[in-house]
DNA sequence: CGATTTTATCGAACCGGTTCGATCAGCATC
DNA sequence: GATGCTGATCGAACCGGTTCGATAAAATCG
């Protein structure tokens, strides 16, 4: 590998003067200026970015947090953060987290340590130690998807309340009354607001929530398996049943099969997110879906604006919240 | 940030013996290690891992490259090589190439730019540019699910021959004969193999394979559906489709939905490789998959047997091929 | 007890860049 | 013709570590 050294020696300047020809090439005199490109062409010189780094004290490099980078809601922002930071020269460094929140520490410290221009992340869990550790973050940051009280970044994310609202106003109107919820954790923005969306349409509508109907199915696959297996053996059984999130859905509609109901014949069911091969599901589940790729692109200016534009840290964080979209399926009965 | 110097300011000695402290403790006297560790723990002292990899000329970084990260065959693994090379102190960093050769290529360049220990690669593409250049990285590294001709490296995968003749040789006990075939890109070694299990096994039992039976879907969910209609319009339909992978399997799914054929009444289907929430899928399609855990497991371990034992570079490549593991499902009807 | 080996520590060079104050030539100004 | 200014270039220090040969003290040996 060349180095500027060699560069320098081959275009007969200082080593800073190289230096300067490629960092603002304006302040290099045409002719040296030529001098060093074609030498640096001639041994195929590129700087080194581990040394670049050390110097600036910064690098190039963006660094991704989520909790599953296997989930495609997180993939499609991914995907645009990606592309977009690879337009403006950056490049993004995915990590999982798989959720833990201390091996989400680690990785964030282990990005700073690599002096990351800049951190999207989608934070892994709440409260004031969490808060404290986030705003400790110096780096230029957005957090996206949940919200947390106290955390005073840039923030992008979808109007759950409204998600829940849509999908219960939707249920509603098809005549349904006994409807049952599968909540999220409730201590994460979204799985609150969620809830909150159902709770206030049905109080709207004037219909009473029953309490055996509202479960929690802590946004996983299994505990939303049991959680629906709680709802299904009830004597009243509920006419629809709404998933806070596509895990306790669909495990929702998992349980449906394998007690020999069918859905929507007897039990309605609808959800918020998307899945990989809804098309092919059998209901197509009625949905609420969010924006992911014009989440992830605000995601992405925002984030390079607060990297590139030098006096952006004066900026107050802001928030940016999406409507989500209706997409209806056949997993919804009138009654 | 505490620096090496500040570090052995307090305890008094060189910065040399500070460095030597840290990286191998033995050769440093109890009395002062002891004095260097209290003056590091003091300040607050890490090891600034830029710094480290810049001099030493390479880091503890792991490159994690593949096509889709959202694929949860590619997230199996990534989660059992990120374990385990935590275990190791190793950090992976994942990369997507999104498919794409050119963008491959420089996510490499810039994992070597970032002086990484090691290299897991999907391979996204063949033919001898692009054996060459994978040749020319000089990175420890393990090459996993595509085999690649040329590439002399350790390879690990899945017997995809045994895949594709284990679902044939299902279909035609369950006495198929017209057994139609969605390929993927037959330059693709895990695709040629599949196909070639197909066709084999056909032979072997003394059935013909009617060419108009075999269709390309290029692995692709959109081209996977044309082929699959292309199967399905045909007066003589075949009986059962073998879908080369998932997503040209779930693309004939749906185009047999949308044409009003009952999977598995009217048409059987089974296919090579498992997807998220196959459970939920109307019918429970009957499948061969790969032991990506497993997979994920030797990947990691000898990924990191290169990294770490020094005289591991005169190892020879080795090959590691999995049996994949047949799952019965109910998308396949005895006829 | 002197000669030799071992052990602990150090200084300096190095990894490959950036940055800033100094220098110097060229030019305009008075 | 002396003075002041500007733009190009340079040297040196720096970023924060590692590594290796040198050195001095301690331990081993005959």
């Amino acid at each position: 590998m060349a180095t500027i050294r060699d560069v320098a020696k081959i275009a007969e300047v200082s080593v800073s003067t190289v230096s300067l020809a490629f960092s603002s090439p304006g302040r290099v005199s045409p002719r040296t200026l030529e001098r060093i490109r074609s030498a640096a062409a001639a041994v195929g010189y590129v700087a080194d970015p581990l040394a670049q780094s050390l110097a600036r004290g910064r690098s190039r490099m963006i660094g991704f947090v989520v909790g599953n980078v296997g989930n495609p809601f997180f993939g499609d922002i991914r995907r645009e953060l990606e592309n977009y930071a690879l337009e403006h020269e950056h490049f993004v460094l995915i990590t999982d987290s798989s959720g833990k929140t201390d091996r989400e520490r680690d990785l964030i410290e282990h990005l700073i340590g690599l002096k990351i221009a800049g951190l999207a992340l989608a934070p892994s869990s709440f409260g004031p130690d969490y808060v404290k550790f986030v705003e400790s973050i110096k780096v230029p940051m957005v957090c996206f998807d949940q919200k947390v009280a106290g955390i005073e970044r840039d923030f992008v994310g979808s109007d759950n309340f409204l998600a829940g609202a849509m999908l219960t106003e939707h249920l509603l109107q098809l005549g349904h009354r006994r409807i049952a919820f599968i909540a999220g954790p409730q201590h994460m923005h979204t799985a609150s607001e969620r809830y909150r969306g159902f709770v206030e349409t049905m109080a709207s509508a004037g219909v009473e929530v029953n309490p055996n109907y509202v479960v929690d199915g802590q946004f996983t696959r299994s505990a939303g398996y049991e959680a629906a297996m709680r709802l299904l053996i009830q004597p009243e059984r509920p006419t629809a049943i709404l998933g806070a999130n596509n895990a306790v859905a669909l495990a929702a509609l998992q349980a449906m099969q394998e007690l020999g109901f069918s859905c929507p014949d007897d039990i309605s069911l609808a959800m918020i997110d998307n899945v990989q091969w809804s098309s092919v599901i059998t209901p197509r589940i009625t949905m609420v879906v969010q924006d992911t790729l014009q989440l992830g692109n605000i995601i992405a200016r925002r984030l390079l604006h607060r990297i590139t534009d030098p006096d952006a840290n004066n900026e107050p964080p802001q928030d940016f919240v999406l409507a989500p979209k209706f997409v209806p399926g056949n997993s919804c009965r009138r009654i």
